[in-house]
DNA sequence: AAGGATGCTATACACACGTATAGTCGCCCG
DNA sequence: CGGGCGACTATACGTGTGTATAGCATCCTT
């Protein structure tokens, strides 16, 4: 059913990318060791550079399968019409599932940068439907790379979350609960709107104190605070 | 003015241990190295074993400190009944902004537990005093542990916030552009009410579904990531 | 002033890990 | 048939790192 690998997988380096895949997730790209990944394969450690001449090679390979991965699913994604459909959204979560853990790690190491734009370019999509009643105050790009930072902690804190969960998150209970917990959030505001007036209005009156005329530091590549 | 550390401190067992936040926050905790924290400290690579025993004993150390750190700016936040105010906070966030990194990165690699858990703590009472229309679906601490999660995925993906945003997530401007982009986010619901009830009313159904009686999912330490 | 504790350094050890090299087996193409 | 080539293994090397130990200096106590 969910054969969403490539065609020629079951190769050895197919094994070892998938055993990397696991073996970075759960201990983290520096305390896995090729030797480790290797005997999870099934195969000698030097065939692992063989195939992907350096660790750091091996990670590239799996981001990149990830990347090719997700970007998948995103099609699929924007290919369904019904947004009240979830059907795909749970299969690719489903799908994602095993290579959660790889993508936190990853990620929090500042590893896997087209990855997470290629979620962020989905979120924007996501947002950008989306009514409001008063105009954003900070450019669309902006909001879909901290709503999807936002929606990454969750696997990224795994334990921590757990244990606040009471139950594991991978597991079925976790699981639905999470969601639920997802849902109840992501649908109410953490703070009112009034109260938000009052907090952006005294954040720009001190921005203004602290940056008192024309300033020029840091040029960004594109500056617009505006909107989109 | 910031003087928020212990009396005793100026000492190579405190310059160490700041050596360590530095260090471990910068490079993480595998990477860094107890040379590398004693240079940086301005003392032999014994001493830093002397003091603390081991490098995992630094790190308990660094993880003790930061907690009574934050323990202590949340008193203070507590203590301030004008929740308008954002003085205190705003203060505690600059106080702590060079301990972010190690924060995030400790808490991203599963250490820190009480850390986060104080954090939880302070989510819970300011979700608490929150007012909504509908009754929360999930109990509070579920809820107060999401969102401490949500926040802090922000410095945690520091670099792929930063790139999202264009500027850095720690200069000024990204400071100005990350709280404004937070207000946003915080006080608007990212998935309208209706919508929102429908797809709890369908994550109901297909649990039920899945799980018809008492499940208790055999959570087995290896995964099977090949397929499903 | 003697003695010991404490802060601190220098040196060495043990080991795990990434990497490099040489070699073997099997398959495909000519 | 055979020669080359790619998949794969065995083994070894170098090094960076945490840790252990021994020794020195300084200060406090009695």
């Amino acid at each position: 059913m969910t054969t969403e690998r490539d065609p020629e997988d079951l190769t050895a380096r197919a094994r070892i990318r998938d055993a990397a895949l696991f073996h970075f997730g759960e201990h983290g790209f520096e305390r896995a060791t090729i030797r480790g990944i290797a005997e999870t394969a099934g195969v000698s450690p030097g065939l692992v550079r063989h195939h992907f001449g350096s660790k750091q090679g091996l990670r590239e390979a799996c981001d990149e399968y990830l990347v090719a991965l997700v970007h998948r699913f995103n099609d699929r994604v924007r290919a369904d019409t019904s947004h009240t459909d979830m059907s795909y959204i749970q299969q690719s979560r489903a799908a994602l599932r095993p290579y959660q853990r790889y993508m936190a790690r990853a990620l929090s190491e500042g590893a896997a940068a087209s990855l997470f734009d290629e979620v962020v370019n989905l979120t924007e999509e996501w947002l950008a439907d989306l009514k409001r009643p008063d105009p954003p105050v900070v450019p669309l790009r902006v909001r879909a790379t901290i709503a999807t930072a936002m929606a990454m902690a969750v696997p990224i804190l795994y334990e921590h979350v757990s244990r606040g969960l009471g139950v594991d998150m991978f597991s079925p209970e976790g699981d639905l609960l999470l969601s639920r917990a997802l849902l109840d959030i992501y649908s109410h505001p953490l703070i009112s709107p009034e109260e938000a007036a009052v907090l952006l209005d005294a954040l720009d009156r001190t921005a203004h104190r602290a940056t008192p005329a024309g300033r020029e530091a840091a040029p960004g590549p594109d500056e617009e605070l505006h909107d989109e």
